[in-house]
RNA sequence: GCGCUCGUAGCUCAGUUGGAUAGAGCGUUUGGCUACGAACCAAAAGGUCAGGGGUUCGAAUCCCUUCGAGCGCACCA
């Protein structure tokens, strides 16, 4: 247990052996640091629920607190607020502590398996801007909750089934007409086959084809055809398909490389249609189903409910299934293979309504146990300047690809090519162009629509990606030029600044605990700048290897140790990787 | 129509289980490199928290209401 959770308790302890019951209680950082370097409010809520005096209260916990050595400066002001601070000696203790194991600023959760779902990747269709905050979430969540304990499958769920599939195939065929994969005598062995299309071809063609469905009725009764001869496993169809899957997924596998994104799993929908018949047959064992407008349907609405809750498609009219079906499957699927605690979704925002409907139907259906938790981590969209989705000039919106290509054009004039070693100058160069892209990405909180303007990727100074691992990169360097001096007892604090490093180092736990409960970064990336810039402050103010005071120099270098293995955890967590110069 | 997410500094965003004086970055103005890496640090200016009403010791936060924005509401995924 974390250093400062300890303190927490032992102060709840006190609270409730004075007859007072808290629900919680967590030390609040103070808003008038000049009164204390923590502030206790709950003594205005317990004075209504006791009928008291808050001012009253506020004494007697005083009155207990001042018994404890670890606190100092304990007063009450204003209507009942009661303000601690720290005493250096535990500052002293806890420092030196955190430097020895950084476990122990750290609450670790109790275990629990999780999958998570998130990446949003459509085969045949490139990756684009839209994408990132899918895996950008997905990726910290996942290593987050390595982090304080949880076991964590990753799953990239892509999109390799259904209609655009079945139209990609159909535009391949009207392309190729002669290829054999179409031709029903043919008998042969597909592998044997040169296939004349590229990945690029592949992300042209599925627009090209979805234009055409939407003008033409007759080419979206050929695909809805082939969609269904695809979900059958048709030979020829199934294994254009393969060879299709295996172009794409390379190429989309590149771009998650890049971005530091890695799944455990790359299963699909295809995948889960194995398990479409098995679910079938317990939907209709469970009798939860009834047809409609000639497709097969459950209803998922509650009685006397007013918010919209159309019943989810399980069978369309035509006999293929539809997205909500294999979304059903891949319950059934991850329950048989992982029997996971808990399932977690990350996906756009506009997506709420539809795993609304899979989740009442799972349990409908009594698909997996009550007690696994399913949950929806719904995001906001990424904006365009003009504050429409992004889009590039001619339209189309921006490939992931060549955002991350504009702002490594940004970072290549940046480089200090004197110190990074040349054969280091490219992965430096992506390292921080990642670092830049996903650190603004995990700024917002997670539900808000954000504007994204690749024109300030110029501008990569402030509140940024390459400022922290500046930074860090800067600690880095220091420590291993204080190489000579000790560095293993923070002895004495210096000043106010000192201070308030070792005091933001103690919000750690809480942090992590906060953004695990909220499944946003935003806190986790507002508290690394706020680290880092007191550090950066700290750094200015001293001249930590020129410093003549031996006990000073050495608490500095351990200061500066926590606070650089503090940030390489937090950059791992945010996904960035951290390049050796820059 | 019903529902979801929102409206906070010039711009982009935090802060929303109710707490003291509403924060950050950018931009603007100003100061700091012959000392450990200046992609850094310091300071200033900048606010009717969309409007109105209510709840209470206390509201950006909770409730009601008006206005405004984006998104969703079965055979696309």
């Amino acid at each position: 247990m974390s250093i400062i959770k300890e303190l927490e308790n032992d102060i709840k302890r006190i609270i409730d052996d004075l007859g007072y019951q808290l629900d919680s209680f967590t030390l609040e950082v103070s808003k008038r640091k000049d009164l204390g370097d923590y502030q206790i409010n709950d003594c205005m809520n317990l004075a209504k629920k006791y009928s008291k005096n808050p001012r009253v209260i506020a004494e007697e916990i005083k009155e207990e607190l001042e018994k404890d050595n670890r606190l100092k400066d304990i007063n009450i002001a204003g209507p009942g607020f009661i303000n601690i601070s720290l005493s250096d000696n535990f500052l002293l203790k806890t420092i030196n502590s955190i430097n020895s194991d950084i476990d122990k600023n750290i609450d670790q959760k109790e275990y629990k398996k999780i999958i998570i779902d998130y990446g949003g990747a459509n085969v045949s269709k490139a990756l684009h801007v839209g994408h990132l905050r899918s895996a950008n979430l997905g990726e910290s969540l996942k290593r987050l909750a390595k982090r304080l304990g949880y076991e964590v499958i990753s799953d990239a769920h892509l999109g390799d089934y259904g209609r655009p599939l079945g139209l990609v195939i159909l535009e391949i065929k009207k392309m190729y007409p002669t290829l054999p994969y179409f031709d029903e005598a043919y008998t042969g062995d597909y592998s044997e086959i040169a296939l004349p299309i590229t990945n690029s071809d592949l992300e042209k063609i599925y627009p090209v084809a979805s234009t055409k469905a939407k003008e033409d009725e007759k080419y979206l009764e050929e695909a809805r055809i082939i969609t269904t001869k695809l979900q059958n496993h048709e030979r020829g169809i199934y294994d254009l398909w393969k060879r299709i899957m295996d172009i794409s997924k390379k190429e989309i596998k590149e771009v998650y490389d890049s971005l530091n994104v890695y799944y455990d799993l790359w299963e699909g929908e295809s995948d889960a249609s194995d398990y479409i018949p098995e679910l079938l047959e317990i939907i209709k064992e469970k009798n939860v189903a009834k047809q409609s407008e000639g497709a097969t349907i459950i209803e998922v609405k509650e009685e006397d409910e007013t918010s919209p809750m159309p019943p989810l498609l399980l069978v369309k009219s035509n006999g293929s299934v539809s997205y909500e079906t294999t979304d059903l499957a891949t319950i059934l699927e991850r329950k048989k293979k992982f029997n996971p605690d808990e399932i977690w979704y990350c996906a756009d925002g506009r997506q709420q309504l539809h795993f609304e409907q899979v989740f009442r139907a799972t349990r409908k259906a009594n698909l997996i146990d009550d007690d696994v938790k399913l949950e929806y981590i719904g995001f906001g969209t990424m904006n365009s300047p003009d504050g429409k989705p992004f889009k590039t000039r001619d339209g189309g919106v921006m490939p992931l690809n060549s955002l991350i290509e504009l702002v490594k054009e940004e970072t290549r004039k940046r480089i200090n090519y004197d110190i990074v070693k040349e054969d280091k100058v490219e992965e430096t160069i992506n390292d921080i162009a990642v670092a830049t892209i996903k650190y603004a990405d995990f700024i917002p909180y997670r539900t808000t629509d954000y504007i994204f303007n690749p024109e300030k990727f110029s501008d990569v100074e402030g509140k940024t990606g390459p400022y922290l691992l500046y930074s860090t990169i800067r600690m880095k360097s220091l420590l291993e030029k204080g190489k000579e001096y000790k560095q293993d007892n923070y002895i004495k604090i210096n000043n106010d600044t000192d201070r308030d490093i070792v005091l933001e180092l103690l919000e750690l736990p809480n942090i992590l605990t906060k953004s695990l409960e909220s499944k946003s970064l935003n806190e986790v990336a507002d508290y690394i700048y706020s680290l880092t810039n007191k550090y950066n402050k700290f750094y200015a103010e001293n001249k930590v290897l020129l410093e003549n005071d031996k006990d000073l120099q050495e608490s500095w270098l351990v200061l500066t140790n926590t606070v650089y293995n503090t940030n390489l955890l937090l950059l791992d967590i945010l996904g960035l990787k951290v390049p050796e110069k820059m």
